[in-house]
DNA sequence: TCTGGGGTCCTAGGACCC
DNA sequence: TCTGGGGTCCTAGGACCC
């Protein structure tokens, strides 16, 4: 048995715990350079507002019906989850965090009533960190993420559902017939992997609600889609398919990847924002203990401007796989070399790290440096520091984890090919840009009916 | 004027080998 | 006049997720 524990409109509501003023306004929350919503509260959603809905088409809303877009604010996002999670934790015995506002919790040997249990761990979240949550039950990942569907709507769209399905639900307590009242009542999108392109397919069958989906042959699904959909089938129908991952294996890939606020032409720009990426993607690389074998460039145009259109990609192999962030700055430089044209309006540019292994098997397999001793204590630390890339890198980690993000960053004399008299100017524009709220402590509500 | 930033998995098809 | 078959690896692209 599986729950899904999901924070409502997560974004919107972290704000609101600092800024109790938002409560019962329509709010979003907007992606980077405020380009369009990325969370939306029930009011905004109300007012016919969609995921991904850019912000200049719905601008006009602020005017017309109190619509409030604030710019994100990600560090705050990941420590309101980091509370939440480990309070959901407490549902069952082990945990799988699957986003920044949802995990699955195993419920396997849980005693007692676990709609009960759900309910207490719902209202100690909301009264600890003041974001509310709604809660899935089900014999399987998929039925919990569809009750999880359940709870949260029947809440807001009171009618949809019964109530007593509200914010808590559990589809493995209920008889038969309630089953399928409930899977009749759901669209077939709603269903965790079916997207808006299999959705249309199905619909164009006459599949279009759960249930219908669940009555179809999982063999014939299999020919006609994918083995993917053929276990989403079978999940629906209560056969578990899936378990939970409670330690996620290392990324296979890293992405730091960023839209640029207004077009950039420059090479020296493009190339202090890829050199930004490629020490901001080290990061993670490092932090998950791997090293990388090929860094990825790449630079486009907006497709959604009529604009000469350039995309293009370049892969650098590193000598061998790496984690320091010179190399790969350097790597993804020469990339950049590689693919800049001069005379086009760039958009978004990238770094992507590939190849990753496991930093503890390649130093085993192809580098001595682990097995040269220490010095003494106190004695050349900052020579050998400087000469051990792996020394030094974590120390520009640990000094970055603990007095913020940007306190060390490397210094770079390999921006050479710099045309722009300040090649800084656009991340420093980035800094500077105001964002159009800001959070401020009001009230913190440690208990909200 | 203005359209996010991450990720995962699966499949088809080509290259290559024996 | 005739043009194998099967296996593996890699890559690009498509679908999905939040």
């Amino acid at each position: 048995m599986f729950a899904l524990v999901d924070g409502n409109n997560f974004y919107v509501s972290c704000e609101r715990v600092f800024r109790p003023s938002l409560l019962g306004r329509p709010v979003v929350v907007l992606s980077n350079n405020d380009g369009c919503a990325i969370a939306r509260s029930n009011e905004a959603k109300d007012l016919g507002i969609r995921m991904g809905h850019p912000w200049h088409e719905i601008r006009h809303l602020e005017d017309e019906a109190g619509l409030i877009g604030l710019s994100a604010n990600f560090e705050l996002y990941g420590d309101m989850s980091d509370r939440m999670m480990s309070l959901a934790s407490g549902l069952g015995p082990e945990q799988e965090i699957y986003s920044i506002d949802e995990s699955f919790i195993a419920l396997q040997g849980v005693k007692g009533d676990l709609v009960d249990r759900a309910r207490a761990v719902r209202s100690r979240i909301l009264a600890w960190t003041g974001i509310p949550c709604g809660i899935g039950i089900g014999p399987t990942k998929t039925l919990a993420k569809l009750a999880n569907h359940i709870a949260k709507t029947a809440e807001r769209k009171p009618g949809s559902y019964p109530a007593k399905f509200a914010q808590v639900c559990n589809l493995a307590n209920t008889t038969p017939d309630e089953l399928q009242s409930l899977l009749r009542a759901t669209d077939v999108g709603e269903v965790w992997g079916v997207g808006g392109r299999i959705g249309s397919q199905l619909r164009d069958l006459g599949v279009k609600t759960v249930w219908d989906l669940t009555q179809m042959e999982p063999h014939l699904v299999r020919q006609r889609w994918s083995v993917v959909l053929e276990r989403t089938v079978q999940e629906l129908r209560g056969v578990a398919c899936m378990s939970l991952d409670d330690a996620p294996p290392p990324k296979q890939q890293i992405a730091c990847t960023r839209s640029f606020g207004s077009a950039v032409r420059d090479q020296g720009q493009l190339a202090q924002a890829v050199s930004e990426f490629a020490v901001r993607a080290s990061e993670k690389l490092r932090a998950q203990g791997s090293l990388a074998g090929e860094v990825l460039v790449f630079i486009r145009t907006s497709p959604f401007r009529k604009v000469p259109q350039y995309s293009k990609s370049h892969v650098q192999p590193l000598v061998r796989p790496s984690a320091d962030s010179r190399q790969i700055a350097t790597a993804a430089l020469q990339g950049l070399k590689a693919i800049y044209r001069p005379g086009f309006d760039y958009a978004k540019a990238g770094v992507m790290l590939m190849d990753i292994s496991s930093a503890s098997q390649v130093q085993g397999e192809l580098c001595f440096e682990g097995l040269v001793e220490d010095p003494e204590p106190g004695v050349q630390q900052g020579p050998r520091a400087a000469r051990d890339p792996s020394r030094l890198m974590a120390a520009l980690d640990a000094v970055n984890l603990r007095w913020g993000k940007h306190t060390m960053k490397l210094g770079s004399n390999r921006l050479a090919h710099s045309q722009s008299p300040s090649p800084k100017a656009w991340m420093m524009k980035q800094e500077r840009r105001s964002p159009r709220y800001t959070t401020q402590w009001e009230e913190m509500p440690l208990v909200r009916a």
